[in-house]
DNA sequence: CGATGTTTTGAGAGGATTCAACCACAGTGG
DNA sequence: CCACTGTGGTTGAATCCTCTCAAAACATCG
C-alpha cells in the first residue's frame, strides 16, 4: 500500500522537532537518523493492523491517521486521531504485545518508521527520553479515561457536539471556518459510538440550530460556544 | 481518613515481590525502602482526589481500591479496580498533571506510599525499571482502549455480563463460588455506565437464567460460559 | 452509462432512563 | 424502647432516546 519503498530523504523526517527527541545526544541522534525510514502513504493505506506484531513505530511528519479497534460484527471504534508531530505504534513495542489497534491513513501522510530496538535502547539508556515518552503515554492514558467517562455518561447528542469541538481543537479551522479534517458520516459515528443514521440526523439538527453548516463532508463551525454547551464541556 | 499516621514496618510492604522492582540495585532498593511509608486505609477512605496534585504514588499490598472519574452531575465512572500488587497514582507524577481520577478504598487496604521524586529518579537512572513501568502503563492503555470499544458498542446487558466475568478473572471466587469482591448495585452501575435500576433488573434476569445467584451484595457465579456468551467475550 | 458507495429520510421497535413508591435495615437520639 | 432518618435495594409505568430496517436520492468513477 505504500506509495514507494524507496526511503525518502532523512531531512523530510522532522523528527528533530519533536520534544521527545530533544534530549538525545548527537551520537544517539545520528544513529536514530540512520535507522529511520521515511515513507509516504495514500488515503486508505494501513500502517499496521490490529493483532499483528509490529517491530517499529511511526513518527508522523504529515497527514492524518485514524487509530481504531475492531469491535463486534467488525464495527470499527475510532480511539483517536494522530497527526503531524504525533508518534504511534510504540505501545505494542513496549508492552511487548501485538497491536491492539489498526492505524489507517485518512489524509495523505508522510511518516518516519523507527525500529523498535532503537526505541528500547533509548528508553534503557537515556533517562530524559524515558521521562518524556512516559509523559506522552500517561497523557494518552488520561485522555482514554476521559473518553470512557464521556461515552458511558453522555448522550449521543452530547458526544457528537463534543467530538466536533475536539476536532476543532485538534485540527483547527481553515480561513472559511471549515474543520481541517474531513470524515465520512460513518467515521463520525465510529468515534461517537453510534449508528451512521443518528449522526446524520443530529448533524442536520445542529445545522438547523445554526451551530454548523454542512457542505458534503465539510463541516463549517458557526457557533462554537453553543456546541460546547450542547456537549457539556466545561474545561 | 487514615487509620493512623504511624508508618508501619517496612517489611509489611511487600514491594520487593513486585516485578517492577526486580531490576533495582541493592542501593536503590535500600533507598526505596527508606522513603516508603506504609499506611492502612478503611473502606471509604480516599487515597487521592481528582484534581489534586499528588506528590507520590501507591503500591497496594492488601485490599481493593476503586479508581473513578467524576462525570456529569457528579456521577462517578469507575475506570478500574486496583488490588494487591498493583501500583496507582504514578500517572500524574509522570505526566506532571493533576490527578485525573479519585482512588477510594472498597476493601480495607494496606499501601506503601512512595514519593514521586523517587519514581522519577528510578525512571531516569534505571533503564530496566523504565521498561517495566512503561509496560505497565502501556498495558493499562490497551485495556482502556478495549473498554472504550466495549462501552461504545455493547448493550448494557452485554456489558454487565462482561463485567461479572472480568471481576471473576481479576478477583476470583471463594470456596462457594462467590465473587471475592462485593460492590453495591450503584457501583456496578458506575462500572457498566448505566442506571442503578437497570443493573438490578438485569441481575435478576441473570438470576432467572441460572447464570448467577444473589445474596445481598454477594454474587455467586453458577454458569460462567453462559455469562461469557451473553457478554460476547471471545478471548 | 451502469455500478458502487455514501447520504438522507421515514417508520417502527426496543432498549434504557426516569420518576415514583415501597421495603428492608442499621444507626441515632430522645 | 421506639420513632426517626438515611442508605441501599426493588418494582412498576411512562417516556424518550437510539437503533434497525427499508427505500430512495445522490455522488463518484471507471
Amino acid at each position: 500500500m505504500k506509495q514507494n519503498n524507496i526511503p525518502g530523504k532523512k531531512e523530510d523526517c522532522l523528527i528533530k522537532n519533536h520534544p521527545l527527541f530533544r534530549h538525545l545526544t548527537s551520537t544517539e541522534f545520528d544513529r536514530l537518523y540512520d535507522e529511520t525510514v521515511t515513507e509516504h502513504h495514500k488515503r486508505g493505506s494501513v500502517l499496521y493492523h490490529e493483532g499483528n506484531r509490529i517491530n517499529g513505530f511511526y513518527y508522523i511528519s504529515e497527514g492524518i491517521i485514524k487509530i481504531y479497534k475492531t469491535g463486534i460484527d467488525g464495527k470499527e471504534q475510532i480511539i483517536r486521531f494522530a497527526q503531524k508531530g504525533d508518534i504511534i505504534g510504540f505501545r505494542s513495542i513496549l508492552s511487548n504485545e501485538q497491536a491492539c489497534t489498526t492505524a489507517q491513513v485518512i489524509d495523505e501522510s508522510a511518516t518516519c518508521y523507527i525500529p523498535g530496538e532503537t526505541l528500547i535502547n533509548l528508553v534503557k539508556n537515556n533517562g530524559n527520553f524515558s521521562i518524556e515518552l512516559m509523559q506522552i503515554t500517561c497523557r494518552e492514558l488520561g485522555q482514554a479515561n476521559s473518553y470512557i467517562t464521556d461515552i458511558a455518561q453522555k448522550s449521543v447528542r452530547e458526544r457528537l457536539a463534543e467530538i466536533i469541538v475536539q476536532l476543532h481543537n485538534d485540527f483547527g479551522l481553515d480561513e472559511e471556518n471549515v474543520l481541517r479534517i474531513t470524515l465520512t458520516r460513518e467515521e463520525l459515528a465510529n468515534i461517537v459510538g453510534t449508528a451512521t443514521e443518528s449522526v446524520i440526523r443530529l448533524l442536520s439538527e445542529f445545522k438547523q440550530d445554526k451551530m454548523i453548516e454542512l457542505n458534503g463532508r465539510k463541516i463549517k463551525v458557526l457557533n462554537l460556544p453553543a456546541l460546547r454547551k450542547v456537549g457539556n464541556i466545561f474545561v
